[in-house]
DNA sequence: TAGTGGTCTAGACCACGCC
DNA sequence: GCGTGGTCTAGACCACTAG
């Protein structure tokens, strides 16, 4: 399949940013100038932007110009923004699965693509702590096909959504969320270390990304006793 | 400001779905009908469908056409909407407690402003249901002096937010939240009509608005058996 | 093969920010 | 006034799906 030119455009200004061509506030070129460097219409041009913009890389300002965003740290909900940043400097995770094949769960609440079910999955689980007190409990499926050679490669400063962006180029573009309160089971129970049937909060996410074919499904179940979930939205 | 065209085509269609005149799984008219029946190109139709496919309203499939989404049965809070925007159908809303003066409650979760502190404070509670079913119970705090009279005004769409809005001018701009699973206590146990000690859902909210000296103060209690509280972010 | 959505061109006019 | 991004037109060709 032919690249397609906006992508291209895309790809460019995207990997000028990630590079630190710019630095965060700089305007980016004009759309009349794109369409000159790259020889194409605004309509492709505008294309890229609009791409650009809902992977958070840029914000448009009518009359002025496209300038660099800061690169986002939290998505809506939990993007564990409240573990290295809420919670503070005292938190580690621990592997209790490692990414390997495995089936799509019907664990996963979230409706599952058909594309992405007829395709290899991935999966791992991690388990989040604040001291030596485990807080979450996170399962985490996606496409196989998506991340050649994941297993392999170390996490980027123990961040997988740092890994996607800065290995494959994969950018979260927005999630959806489900919230329950439960009772305990008896695995979560043992894991979090409280009593059988104890309150839960179970969370079901669905992250989307630059790449329609790879999204990211996760389950998390917390212990908010001591550490609620936290959320900040800002307009 | 005059309307744009795409906007009055995407409100049309959403309304539409909105209405249940499509059902899931239903294909939209194709992208060249729309055009002849707006009068418009195909630019114009598609940033609609575009839009509505960011809000999770449609997929498009190449080749086949476009076909409506199902519609999350979930609160949507967590967002800065309010409970009458979540998914529309078949809600209602008690009120346990008009607005009335009250003491700024210990309850309250976040810490409340030196200023509000100082200044009345305006209490009210409501019960939000789906059908017949109890499903959230909410309490609300605020400073009294920036809300004249507003006992004596009724609610424009029964939405708080809404009146905000068109009676004060006040715009919510964001909010942050913390989340807890909790055992039902005996108050919200029988308002919810669940058994004693199930697993509830607790959301504190702070919502800023474009008033400094005015936030918002929520205390929320969600049996999400059987409405889980959604949310969804997109970039 | 006919119809659909996906990409792209080459223009146009408007609203906004700034000098 | 001028450059910027936002909206819109009237076409074109391509890729995908299905009968």
């Amino acid at each position: 399949m032919k690249e397609k030119r906006y992508k291209q455009v895309q790809d460019f200004l995207k990997l000028q940013i990630q590079k630190g061509y710019y630095d965060v506030g700089d305007y980016l070129p004009s759309e009349n100038e794109l369409c000159s460097t790259f020889s194409i219409t605004r309509t492709t041009v505008r294309k890229a932007l609009d791409e650009l913009t809902r992977e958070g890389f840029i914000e448009r300002h009518h009359g002025k110009g496209s300038i660099v965003r800061e690169r986002r740290k939290s998505l809506g909900l939990l993007n564990v923004k409240g573990f290295s940043e809420a919670v503070g400097e005292d938190v580690s995770t621990i592997f209790l699965q490692g990414p390997h094949s495995d089936f799509w769960s019907p664990e996963i609440h979230f409706k599952i693509s058909e594309k992405e079910l007829s395709q290899p999955c991935i999966h791992f689980s991690r388990l989040r702590c604040v001291g030596e007190v485990p807080v979450m409990i996170e399962h985490n499926w996606m496409n196989g096909t998506c991340l050649k050679e994941f297993s392999d490669i170390d996490f980027v400063n123990g961040s997988f959504f740092k890994t996607l962006s800065q290995h494959y180029h994969i950018e979260i573009v927005g999630s959806e969320q489900e919230l329950r309160a439960e009772n305990a089971h008896k695995d979560s129970a043992d894991l979090l270390k409280v009593p059988l049937g104890s309150p839960i909060l179970h969370i079901s996410v669905k992250f989307h990304t630059s790449n329609s074919n790879f999204n990211i499904y996760s389950e998390l179940y917390c212990n908010t006793n001591n550490y609620p979930v936290g959320n900040s939205y800002y307009l």
